[in-house]
DNA sequence: CTGTTAGCGCCTTCAA
DNA sequence: TTGAAGGCGCTAACAG
């Protein structure tokens, strides 16, 4: 019941006619060109039968499977729609996205789902950072198959071919100098570590906005995980000049402080500012409305497959490429940083 | 440089000094035992060579992929958790689940995917729902890929296998419940149409709940998209007897309306009371804190990878199982219906 | 317990 | 333009 005899193209000849070579030609669109008639005779064979072409055997035949492996360490958020775009863009170009996520940062899930995709034969590799180490990965992907990374900073040139990445550090370098534009006297960082390379980057980002426009100005860092809001922005309030201004790790985190504020009964914008990152659902329907970087995945996720793709074609002429290409993400300012006089919903840009 | 000659089982067998099928016995855990010796040899021997096992070639002379086909409507969200549950419980049975987005609702989309998931001859597909009519489903899936449905509610017994609802339309029923319970005396349910067959699950739940509890209470019907919800708000405040009391499609749906409430200054829980769905990150952190239901994706994931399952080795056997499973949701009542003595922030039960 | 031998379904020269 | 034949890498009987 469950198997009910595959049609193969052996069948469909049959039924038109004519050998399997031909069919095979006639349905690969035609590198090389048959009569008329025949492909008419065989694609109705086809149809007639519902032949679905198998594609283990065709990726077997011709050692190339059309497949591109992706590894992220999650689906929410941000990483969700990273997947969704490349998968669109994969599928434009041809070619069939398998999506693995490896369960927050984890190394073993990592190697696991490497190695399932090896295993596939995948032509090419996309992975978010990597939570394992340089050496493993080497190992494992020495094998040949091209790597290209996504948010992949400082990686050696001889394990992936090259990295697609967003510009957060200057994003949170840019958060810096807003808050301070708009009066800030005392700047803080809310990471989360456990965002591993991306939360480097933002740190670093921060950091570099405080030396170069901060004049000394008094600042901090304190990670989201663990941290009690309340007791967090009550000493920020307390114990420094205001108004405060907050770089947040991203929407989600910001909103746990904005809510903080309004608990406290804290002015938004008036004593306090924040800014996200990734213009979420939440930072364009918080209230206030939140200022945040809004990302460019549609255009993330064609640098990163055309890179591979690239690379999977023109065995080496693509070497050209940069290494690391950067993706600039976009201010979109709202209440948080900026009292608008017409109405606290009002948007400097349009969200989303 | 990019496909450096594949290992085969051949190169194995040679290294080892045996035959191929001995190889073949060692690696794939044997249906048939082999001595100590031969299989230190052999695995030595993959070692070395670094052998990977082609998935294609292996499928194909066995019939069968070991490999299970998603078809979500997207990556966010309750999807995405979805998915990550699926692939995780898909993994630990042994299986690989191919994750597809069809991008919303898009019938064209979904079509497309089902169509590359038979090419490669998946052995079972789980599908959300489903855009595309009954018809054209029936005309692809009747080709014998085994099919269970999640949140697939009356669909004809010939197309699936069986369907794993969650049991949205109790728990608006609940909420409207509950929400008479804390005194309401108007209530709306806030929908979101464009999610079709979940949508009206909820809507039907909600409409059951009035007509159970609401003693010819006034009730209304709203749609989230295209909403102003500051005039929604108002509308429903002035024009209504309070408190009001707000069933929401799901939290992100709630926010927007928690965001409102704050705007107009009108008072949560006292002038009006809210409940969502999904138990999301945003409930548990928004200001006031959201009531909602809480989702067992664990369960759901285990339930639809079992059911495809038994259904995959049981041939017939299976049947006795109930058609369609029903997963219940928990009810994480917060501030947002329900004023709370110690502080705003406390729940009634501890959130995700 | 190990080796031999057919395929699995398709693609791809190479002749005809 | 079409057909015949040899593989792709692995598994599954069946012999030894």
């Amino acid at each position: 019941m469950s198997k009910p005899k595959q049609v193969t193209i052996v069948d469909v000849a049959e039924e038109a006619g004519v050998s399997i070579a031909t069919v095979s030609n006639v349905l690969n669109r035609g590198g090389i060109r048959s009569s008329k008639e025949t492909i008419r005779k065989v694609e109705q064979a086809a149809e007639r039968l519902g032949y679905r072409r198998n594609t283990m055997a065709a990726g077997l035949s011709r050692n190339k499977t059309y497949e591109i492996g992706l590894i992220v360490p999650g689906l929410n958020g941000y990483y969700g729609q990273l997947a969704e775009h490349l998968q669109v863009e994969a599928h434009n170009r041809g070619y069939h996205l398998s999506v693995f996520s490896s369960g927050g940062f984890d190394p073993e899930i990592e190697r696991r789902n490497l190695e399932v995709l090896q295993q596939r034969r995948v032509d090419g590799l996309i992975c978010h950072g990597l939570a394992m180490g340089f050496e493993s990965t080497r190992s494992i992907v020495n094998s040949g198959t091209p790597l290209v990374l996504i948010n992949g900073w400082d990686w050696p040139e001889d394990i992936a071919i090259g990295a697609v990445n967003l510009g957060f550090a200057s994003a949170c370098e840019q958060s810096v100098k807003l808050l301070l534009e708009r009066g800030c006297r005392t700047l803080c960082y809310v990471s989360s570590k456990r965002s591993k390379a991306i939360d480097e980057q933002r740190h670093i980002g921060f950091i570099r906005g405080m030396e170069r426009y901060g004049n000394g100005i008094n600042y901090e860092v304190a990670d989201a995980k663990d941290l009690d809001v309340d007791v967090f922005l009550r000493k920020m309030r307390e114990g420094h000049p205001a108004p405060i201004g907050i770089v947040a790790f991203d929407d989600h985190v910001a909103l746990r402080l904005i809510c903080g504020t309004l608990r406290l009964g804290i002015e938004l914008p008036e004593e306090m500012k924040i800014v996200g990152i990734n213009n979420d659902y939440i930072a364009e329907h918080s209230y206030p409305g939140l200022t945040s970087w809004d990302i460019p995945y549609t255009f993330q996720a064609q640098m990163a497959i055309d890179k591979l793709l690239s690379k999977l074609s023109n065995q080496q002429a693509a070497e050209q490429d940069e290494r690391e290409i950067n993706v600039p993400l976009t201010l979109i300012e709202r209440h948080t940083t900026n009292a608008l006089k017409g109405g606290v919903n009002e948007h400097v840009a349009k969200g989303n």
